[in-house]
RNA sequence: GUGUCCGUAGCUCAGCUGGAUAGAGCAACGGCCUUCUAAGCCGUGGGUCGGGGGUUCGAAUCCCUUCGGGCACACCA
């Protein structure tokens, strides 16, 4: 059920009952609180349509809305209609409704929300590479891909969400050059070596992560070394068993400690495949393009048009294979989508990456249907988020300069946290549980209330002030349910219970109506995809929560029934709210 | 140069399928803790929605133009 719907349907009833069409009779929320609740403006485009003076049109209408009202007047979802010049129905909602629809939610799966048809959804976000650690770059791409996927499950879709790892190609032949000459008495570099290799790991993460960065600054200054790691390189493509096992090693090790540093952000990937899995499929792929003659040579090189008749612009052609014969990004990308189809025959794509890799995506998008490599009605998208900024404008980055760790973000955040915390407790009582998850709303809700699109400033200090519309507050205020339901000792959720709340109480009318919105918000923020509404959501309702809470002593209440309708009513807030939280990828300890 | 996204309060951002007086948070100022967590609540001040034109009864929202900024424009991923 949708609070909106409700409207429309008996607006629209109004509309047509005095002779109107009923799509003119859209209701929105009111512009004017002081006036009204909710307003409809449709009988001023229908004075357009049927020539006539917008109050008439108005003025009938409601008419039409008060005669409903005085027929049925219990079950009425308005409370009152009024037409205001110039041709405005001014709307308020009646108490009694809203009860029964709070009563409604609680009872419903998902609270009422009436969501599209399920498909099957693959969404490929994260693209860590193996043995480099995770920095900041990787952060909003695992934040918002997280949260679309949980708002995706939470629609009932079936959803996979795959890392894309980054594990193939000169950074492997670079890393297995360097760890030779390290330790070259190993038994991986013995040529008479016949036995099998040992199951352990010969390298650890740190040194894996300290490797490559000496190798790549190596092969710079090092032609032999270069051309050594480019010979590894090809070798690994060619099945070298040396080669091969190093490779296997080095992602075990590297898949270990990103599914626990992912971990320490609430995401989780139901795939962890790689770009070494899509190479199988390049010589399908370059078959299917040969022939289906939408591949050719261009200076040496493969390429496929992508331009077509409606662009504006030039869409320049998408390079498949290079002039010296090897592989590119969108090969590999076109390849995954043959495998992707293959395992999973998506009904939906879903790729989320920065969107200065817009214009690849239009390219790969294209190139995947004109090859005919995915359904006709296989829908591919791509999500490009903007840039993370530090508080100049410019890329965030660390004091000194450099490219950021994730973890270091991380702790510096826990930190500010943890400080802030100690201001208000004994030392012994700050839980560094409790300090991770709320540093943890901070990052994700403070990069989630900006649209994905858009370049936003992370400011820790910001972040960390804990005031206004932040994940900790929106978390202080679940802590304050939840407080306040444990200090009432045994209460039973009882739905029913909600329709005892009492009328007149201006603060719950608003908390009630806020709560009411859930179905429309979520349907919208699915459908275009935008966690940050769902942010908004959780602040507006908080903050209706906050002032009723602040005006209405719950515990002190002397009416046992309304004193239960009250606990009805924070069970629903509650589930409401974890359940708006658990879609952004966060969650509420039980104190702080 | 071509394309694309953006420009809303001192700062950070909502609002954009056109509607009444453009919202919120931070910062500033003034109230509220013997009472369910003051990480809170209540209130005040602050904006020619980059500029200019157009469509409309009505424009932050749609169209055109102009200025300013980010980003992308085949052999990196």
């Amino acid at each position: 059920m949708n609070l909106t719907n409700e409207m429309n349907r008996v607006m629209g009833d109004a509309f047509e009952k005095v002779g109107y069409d009923r799509a003119l009779s859209r209701v929105i929320v009111s512009s004017r609180p002081d006036l009204c609740e909710y307003q409809c403006n449709g009988a001023m485009g229908a004075a357009k349509a049927y020539h006539k003076a917008p109050i008439e049109i108005a003025n009938a209408v409601v008419a039409s809305l008060n005669e409903v009202m005085a027929e049925n007047d219990k079950n009425a979802v308005f409370s009152s209609a009024e037409a205001i010049m110039p041709g405005f129905i001014n709307l308020n909602v009646s108490e009694a409704f809203l009860r029964h629809f709070a009563r409604q939610m609680a009872t419903s799966e998902r609270f009422g929300a009436e969501l599209p048809e399920p498909k099957k959804i693959l969404i490929d976000y994260g693209g860590p590479n193996v043995a480099k650690p995770l920095h900041i770059g990787h952060l909003r791409s695992a934040i918002i891909g997280e949260s679309i996927k949980q708002m995706l499950k939470f629609a009932g879709n079936e959803v996979i969400g795959d890392t894309h790892l980054g594990d193939w190609g000169l950074q492997i032949g670079l890393i297995i050059e360097e760890f030779k000459r390290r330790n070259p008495e190993l038994c991986y570099f013995n040529p008479d070596f016949k036995g099998k290799f040992p199951e352990e790991a010969p390298f650890t993460i740190s040194e894996l992560e300290e490797i490559y960065p000496a190798a790549s600054a190596r092969a710079k200054e090092d032609e032999e070394f270069a051309a050594c790691a480019h010979e590894n390189t090809l070798k690994l493509q060619s099945g070298d068993p040396v080669c091969h096992e190093l490779w296997k090693k080095i992602i075990e090790v590297s898949v270990a400690d990103l599914k626990k540093n992912y971990a320490k952000l609430n995401v989780s990937f139901d795939l962890w495949k790689a770009e070494s899995d899509a190479q199988p499929f390049i010589p399908e792929l370059l078959k299917i393009l040969a022939d289906k003659k939408l591949s050719y040579l261009s200076n040496g090189a493969t390429v496929v048009d992508v331009q077509e008749e409606t662009d504006k612009h030039e869409v320049p052609p998408c390079l498949i294979i290079k002039s010296d014969g090897a592989s590119l990004y969108a090969t590999t990308d076109l390849a995954t989508i043959i495998d992707r189809m293959n395992y999973f025959n998506p009904d939906e794509i879903i790729y989320i990456t920065d969107k200065r890799q817009d214009m690849h995506f239009v390219q790969v998008f294209r190139v995947a249907k004109k090859a005919g490599l995915v359904r006709e009605d296989t829908e591919l998208f791509h999500i490009g988020y903007g840039t993370m900024n530090g508080k100049d404008g410019k890329p965030f980055k660390t004091r000194a300069g450099g490219v950021m760790r994730l973890e270091a973000l991380i702790s510096e955040v826990d930190d500010a946290v943890r400080d802030k915390m100690k201001e208000r407790y004994e030392e012994d009582e700050v839980n560094e549980e409790t300090v991770h998850k709320v540093g943890l709303s901070a990052i994700k809700y403070g990069d989630l209330s900006n649209q994905a699109a858009k370049d936003y400033i992370f400011d820790i200090d910001r972040f960390a002030s804990f005031e206004g519309n932040t994940g900790p507050y929106i978390l202080y205020m679940i802590v304050r349910i939840k407080s306040i339901l444990q200090k009432a000792g045994n209460v039973s959720r009882n739905t029913d219970a909600l329709l005892d709340l009492p009328d007149g109480d201006a603060n719950l009318k608003l908390l009630l109506r806020k709560l009411s919105n859930f179905s429309e918000m979520i349907s919208t923020a699915v459908e275009e995809l935008a966690p940050h509404k769902i942010c908004s959501y959780c602040f507006e309702l908080c903050d209706a929560f906050s002032s009723f809470y602040h005006d209405t002593p719950i515990l002190k209440e002397t009416d046992e029934k309304v004193k239960n309708a009250y606990f009805s009513l924070l069970f629903l807030l509650q589930e409401v709210l974890e359940t708006c939280i658990s879609l952004l990828g966060f969650d509420a300890p039980e104190k702080m």
